[in-house]
DNA sequence: GCCATGCAGATTGTTGACAATCTACAAACG
DNA sequence: CGTTTGTAGATTGTCAACAATCTGCATGGC
């Protein structure tokens, strides 16, 4: 390892093509919030300001469509996803059931590092928690749970619930726009669950995993009762 | 409604562009096993064999890719992707936890006309069954919990599961070729599974599912083992 | 004999051009 | 005045050609 940064630079260089590349930029910006849902991807537009030919482009366009990020249109154009409340219930249903999975599988087979590594995340979201700021949170909140996905040690497990993570992501950023975000400081619950993972109680982990996601279903029900009422 | 088949056809021109055909056909044939895992796709020659040009092929390779059948290697190519055991086993393992939720939600949701097509399901299964073709058997089985899955009227769980039994398709495919299928013909859970969804028995339609998809999960290890003393 | 080096063919990555389709606006018609 | 038809511009769908990379084999050096 004499030039670990040229060595990387050549790794980078020799993995990812230029409809990865593109991808990866698309779904940044998806999930940042930079294209909101419902806009237009203009294929010649983002392709010259990439600087590259739409072949790419429109490759990337295929696999964020599989993604579920984009919907493709024949003929019209390729649009961000938009996720309704329905469709958010179901994810939310859905991802409910993945938490409790990677709740069991995390408190049977999480190594010592790896809670080490948790407690870390859950205190410096303690830290940043008093500042009472959400920005500042959600991404370690977002983090913290990929983390737990990653050490269910199950691959196919993290990548199904990070895929749906992802659309709720979207239908955030659908709501969001609508009005100042609520979203819950629930340090607690993530203490209590990396405690039942350090003692290796799968049945507690899960459930609490389970609970932590269903109150967030809880909490869109709440929001559309009281958008209900606000919007007619 | 006078040319039934007429704007079936402009409607199948209107959504399905060549990359949407390419994609199906590939997929069909992966799954069918005409293309068996670990076999290279090459650009050209399918582009000629279908009469398109490289464009849609490869913007089909990337939907195939982010679907899981194909794995795509930069400057080397894409192969129909290869599920080892590990991973099979972990893709059971999550396809138990959705089983479950399917089991649920369908018992919850299932309407009279659902359950009585899934009566008629299992009925042909019976049907067949007694014939022991297991070649026959095998689609109407796959079939049916797809079937199952709409049933649970939850579209994300539909589609999620969807996604990871194909995965699944793939690794039967692969171990297809070291020796006969020893495919189970299980119509009783079947009929079991069936009934308390029509009894509205969210608890055990969910138990019921989960165990059958623990079977499968359990079969997969007893024919490791097995191959395990066979082959080495 | 064995390994390194360097072509030659094949294959993938990328690009720009052409064809088909859609959208918006304006003119013509009832 | 409203509706319809037609046309121009923009956008997507498809294609064929060019560039970059890889693979296999032969040649040469040790």
């Amino acid at each position: 390892m004499a030039t670990p940064s040229a060595s990387s630079a050549i790794e980078l260089l020799r993995s990812h093509s230029l409809t990865t590349l593109v991808r990866r930029e698309l779904e940044r910006r998806i999930l940042v919030g930079e294209l909101a849902p419902g806009d237009k991807l203009n294929e010649a537009d983002l392709a010259s300001e990439l600087k590259v030919s739409r072949g790419p482009v429109r490759e990337a366009f295929r696999a964020l469509d599989q993604a579920g990020l984009v919907r493709t249109e024949k003929n019209r154009g390729v649009f961000v996803r938009q996720v309704s409340v329905e469709e958010a219930d179901e994810i939310y249903e859905v991802r409910a059931g993945l938490d409790e999975m990677i709740g069991r599988l995390a408190a049977e087979r999480a190594t010592a590092e790896e809670v080490g590594e948790l407690r870390e995340m859950v205190k410096r979201m303690q830290q940043v928690a008093r500042g009472k700021d959400v920005a500042a949170y959600y991404p370690l909140n977002v983090r913290f749970h990929d983390r737990l996905a990653d050490v269910s040690g199950n691959r196919t497990l993290a990548a199904t619930y990070r895929r749906l993570v992802n659309e709720l992501h979207l239908h955030r950023r659908e709501t969001l726009a609508r009005g100042p975000d609520s979203f819950p400081i629930s340090t607690r619950e993530h203490a209590a669950i990396v405690e039942a993972i350090s003692r290796g109680d799968a049945e507690l982990a899960g459930q609490l995993l389970r609970e932590h996601a269903m109150e967030s279903r809880d909490r869109l029900h709440a929001t559309i009762a009281k958008k209900g009422q606000v919007t007619k």
